[in-house]
RNA sequence: GGCCGGGUGGCGGAGUGGCUACGCAGCGGACUGCAAAUCCGUGUACACGAGUUCGAGUCUCGUCCCGGCCUCCA
């Protein structure tokens, strides 16, 4: 069973061969903290940690390192604070704490490192030194440049041809750059922007400066996989691909890893539309296992279109699998020894072939339904959660995934509720079964009666 | 204009040469007091046109349509 990813830099699968198999490295651009995540930003996150998931079935729980950053500086950031005139740490710690819970509670595991473009400013300006001194970098009026034109392979990640882009360019060429196409390592900041001392005055760095430092710093020069949304090939990981190259005389990331792009009930999600959703939105809609199969039940390259239709979709699907694990547990979180069907690592050793794996969760879902014994259903169900595990689904018991959800009724009322039932239809009073059973409907309350008399519950 | 990707049944969505996935919805049946859940069965597809081949959603060329990027953006 090898791992075969797409790799952008040569837009084909190849198989995956870490440099170091006791530390495979990924470093995965994070998020820039201005604003809640929405639910473009939960899509790499989702597809990077299963693949960090699958990195770690298959090197060994301690034997890969995941970096994801922390953009803490920004323009962006800046505008945020003026706007709602507060401090700008103030945007950046609350920020930074939103996103934190979001992710969790869409089931992605905390990255090893998650360094923090602040406190990497000094490993930056060394490197924007590095570059001065190779050749790779000048300063003009305040600002230090990357000098595209020095490094031979620019271009080759993206596929663009310099002089291409520069004729088809729609922004203004800014007048302190020697070339069109250079782009800011280094830029002043005013009393009122964040800044810090360097040898070109008091500044802030470029945004594309920081991930070459910040993986630097926690992989080395040299690493193996490098994730992100397919919108930064150009110009971000682009110029990382530069920067790093040309200041460090190592190879970069060995393997590109890009996701398609998410649109919402079809269109591109963007401000001015008013289409914009939030994870926190999305989760009062459905639980963060459900969003995470509405993201994994696309393949990761493929356009996504999310909407409301297919989290439904994916939370019923879920929900599914929920069932069947109750089949064996009755309600109760399983205690036994999970494990991962050879057939399911496969699919995900095919390039993250996530609808596959949940064609696959489906199939084990069903053998628990149609095992004839006890056993035989313990036995699919060992299939079914050590799959559905490594995707980060079914991580709660079925009476969990069932119960917590909020409704018009408390669990408690509808306990006594279907008591009521019970006794009314062992008194082969129908009717008044029927009644109870309509008013629990009415507040959105499903009754599914199982053998042996005990009635389940669930939202609909 | 350049680069990249996509067009598969009512919907979602796999599938890089041959065995016509799978899920949801629909329909029929089993089970059930009736439902729900589950099980069994079932119909419908490969944007268009050429070509390669014994054989093509799958490879080649062309056409049409859709989307992304082109120095803010997952």
């Amino acid at each position: 069973m090898t791992l075969h990813l797409y790799n952008t830099f040569l837009r084909a699968k190849e198989p995956f061969a870490p440099i170091d198999p006791s530390n495979v490295r990924m470093y995965v651009c994070g998020p820039t903290v201005y604003d809640l995540a929405h639910i473009g930003n939960a899509r790499p996150v989702i597809i990077f940690d299963v693949l960090y998931r699958l990195l770690r079935l298959i090197y060994g729980e301690g034997h890969v390192t995941y970096v994801r950053n922390i953009t803490d500086v920004d323009d962006k950031i800046n505008a945020a604070a003026r706007e709602k005139n507060v401090p700008i740490a103030e945007i950046t710690a609350a920020t930074t704490a939103a996103y934190h819970a979001d992710m969790a509670a869409i089931g992605a595991l905390p990255p090893d490192h998650e360094p923090r473009a602040t406190e990497t400013i000094p490993e930056m300006v060394a490197m924007i030194e590095t570059l001065i001194q190779k050749g790779h970098a000048y300063a003009a009026d305040g600002h230090v440049l990357f000098a595209v034109q020095s490094f031979e392979d620019y271009g080759k990640l993206s596929r663009r041809d310099q002089d291409e882009l520069i004729a088809g360019a729609r922004v203004e060429v800014a007048p302190y750059k020697k070339y069109p196409g250079d782009f800011v390592l280094w830029k002043p900041s005013d009393a009122d922007t964040p800044g810090w001392d360097s040898p070109w005055g008091r500044g802030r760095p470029g945004w594309h400066i920081e991930c070459s430092a910040m993986s630097k710093k926690h992989l080395g020069v040299t690493f193996d996989i490098h994730g992100g949304g397919r919108d930064l090939i150009f110009p971000h990981h682009e110029n990382e691909v530069a920067q790093s190259v040309c200041a460090n005389a190592a190879p970069f990331a060995r393997y590109w890893v890009h996701n398609g792009f998410l649109t919402v009930e079809g269109e591109k999600m963007s401000k001015s539309l008013g289409n914009f959703r939030t994870v926190r939105q999305e989760l009062e809609k459905a639980p963060g296992e459900a969003i995470r199969l509405a993201m994994l039940k696309t393949h990761y390259r493929q356009p996504l279109d999310w909407s409301d239709d297919s989290l439904k979709e994916a939370r019923e699907a879920v929900g599914k699998w929920y069932r069947a694990y109750r089949e064996v547990t009755g309600g109760a979180k399983y205690e036994g020894e999970a494990s991962v069907p050879p057939a399911f690592a496969a699919a995900l050793c095919d390039d993250l072939n996530t609808p596959e794996a949940r064609t696959l969760l489906d199939a084990y879902a069903g053998e628990v339904f149609t095992a004839k014994t006890p056993a035989a259903k313990e036995v699919a169900l060992k299939h079914l959660l050590g799959a559905a595990n490594l995707l980060g689904l079914l991580t709660q018991g079925p009476d969990d995934w069932f119960h917590s959800e909020k409704g018009a009724l408390e669990p408690a009322e509808i306990e006594r509720l279907i008591a009521a039932r019970i006794a009314a239809r062992k008194g082969k009073d129908f009717a008044e079964a029927d009644r109870i059973r309509d008013e629990l409907a009415a507040a959105g309350v499903i009754l599914e009666d199982r053998p042996g008399g005990v009635t389940e519950w669930r939202r609909a």
